[in-house]
DNA sequence: AAGTGGTCTAGACCACTTT
DNA sequence: AAGTGGTCTAGACCACTTC
């Protein structure tokens, strides 16, 4: 009965023989066919992607989504819940869907996941050892999606909680992306790094893949953590992701367990 | 319209002055107020915990399950959309909602993150060292909500893959719960014991949660892993929840990191 | 052909927030 | 009073599976 939906297609009630694929005269590849709230979530996405919609910002209303793409509310509502779900927006009755944003308490441990074994979790002091620019190893390049040599930032800093050193950590980013980033900006900047870049170099990290190992330390990152030379130590390396799973964060960490805890939860 | 759904309390369309709370005489506490479809899910959770559809079973159809509580389907079905979520069913199209078991492929890897560097994932062997009752001490029964003397059963095992030992755990189940467990059961059972669990036990392992430090192998645990004394090891403490957040098993493990890899993703 | 879950719509009322 | 997300309903058609 409607308009047909500009350049998707409906799988379902109303419309069916109405719009469905005619593939139109030398058009692009057929979409693969997905159903229309995934259509609609993969629109959503690209906005909140192109900085249309900044983190911690209002998106438009379910209603207006509704409008503009020519669906139903209830199909907006489903493509946003996914969304909800992935932690990508965050939804409050009677004000909106704000889009999220690493500038929050809420979101601060959701990579950080070394917890106090006695206390309440809160989040640790950084102290710079080294940032620099350097060209990729292979093994860095790879882990990044880019080719050995390529540019890339390198990090390295000493976490403390309560002024006891627990962290150790080497980051590498890729130049590209974080064009302009200095030691200056980094050691003035205050709460955690991923807001930082998110809010100067819009990239903003929605996941990550983390493998842990035990190692023992060596002498200068036992000297970093105050640890004697030995003392077994939580070794991690992880890879952050951003929209469209590309990878922009590398970072290995040595975490002291003497008075923490890695917590995970399994479901 | 239509009559009033039995036990049940309504917050929206069609109905609102009509059936809503009426404190009848003398009735039970008011429910605390909560989604329908919540209720809905509460209900069916209980069905699920009372074994009425055991694991592996088809449970009765969103229309079935509508018609049943008075309700419409997109209720049963976001019901059943959040039990989804949380791994207590899986639903197939077309052939209708199943309840969720330990005796899959897809559930063996949930609980268990160790990953070879190399390879292909596959499930380890284990070798039992011990099986015995005994009386829960102090941080034990207060892990597993019990109080301090009461009757556990306790579990050490080796676990290999490939024919190299790589995990070496302890475990503490409440006697109650597990009343018959024998060590010959245990020996004779091939797969995860959750499987275990769920089949001869009723009792479903649904959630778990894990805290993490690096250690050093002492000389007993070295051995049993073939390892050098003193080379580092994860150690992983692990309380798992069946229905109702009840805890029902400690799990206390040693996880050379040698050829293996500790996987989590954060998302 | 019948049954199941999956998608989509249209419309209603509710709880919450802001104006 | 108006706007937003949250809940609920009723009905339609689709894709998949089984009979």
């Amino acid at each position: 009965m409607n308009p047909v939906p500009p350049n998707l297609t409906n799988n379902a009630g109303a419309a069916s023989a109405g719009a469905a694929v005619s593939p139109s005269a030398g058009a692009a590849a057929s979409p693969t066919f997905s159903p229309l709230y995934q259509q609609i979530k993969a629109l959503i996405t690209q906005s909140l992607q192109s900085g249309e919609w900044k983190p911690g910002e209002l998106i438009p209303s379910e209603v207006e989504l509704a409008n503009r793409f020519k669906v139903s509310q209830g199909t907006v509502r489903k493509a946003i819940d996914e969304l909800a779900a992935e932690n990508l927006v965050m939804r409050r009755q009677g004000k909106g869907t704000f889009v999220s944003t690493h500038h929050e308490a809420r979101a601060h441990f959701r990579f950080l996941r070394l917890m106090p074994d006695e206390g309440v979790p809160h989040y640790p002091e950084s102290k710079f050892i080294e940032v620099k620019r350097m060209r990729a190893p292979a093994d860095v390049a790879r882990l990044l999606d880019l080719k050995s040599g390529d540019a890339v930032i390198f990090i390295k800093r000493v976490q403390s909680f309560d002024g006891l050193p627990t962290i150790v950590e080497e980051l590498w980013l890729p130049g590209m992306t974080f064009k302009g980033l200095t030691a200056e900006r980094l050691v003035e900047y205050k709460g955690p790094m991923y807001g930082l870049f998110e809010s100067e170099f819009g990239t903003r990290m929605i996941r990550a893949a983390e493998k842990i190992r035990a190692v023992c330390a060596d002498g200068a990152n036992a000297e970093l953590l105050h640890l004697p030379a030995g003392t077994p130590l939580l070794c991690s390396e992880r890879v952050s992701f951003t929209y469209g799973d590309k990878p922009v964060e590398l970072r290995r960490g040595l975490y002291s367990t003497e008075r923490h805890h890695y917590q995970n939860d399994l479901n």
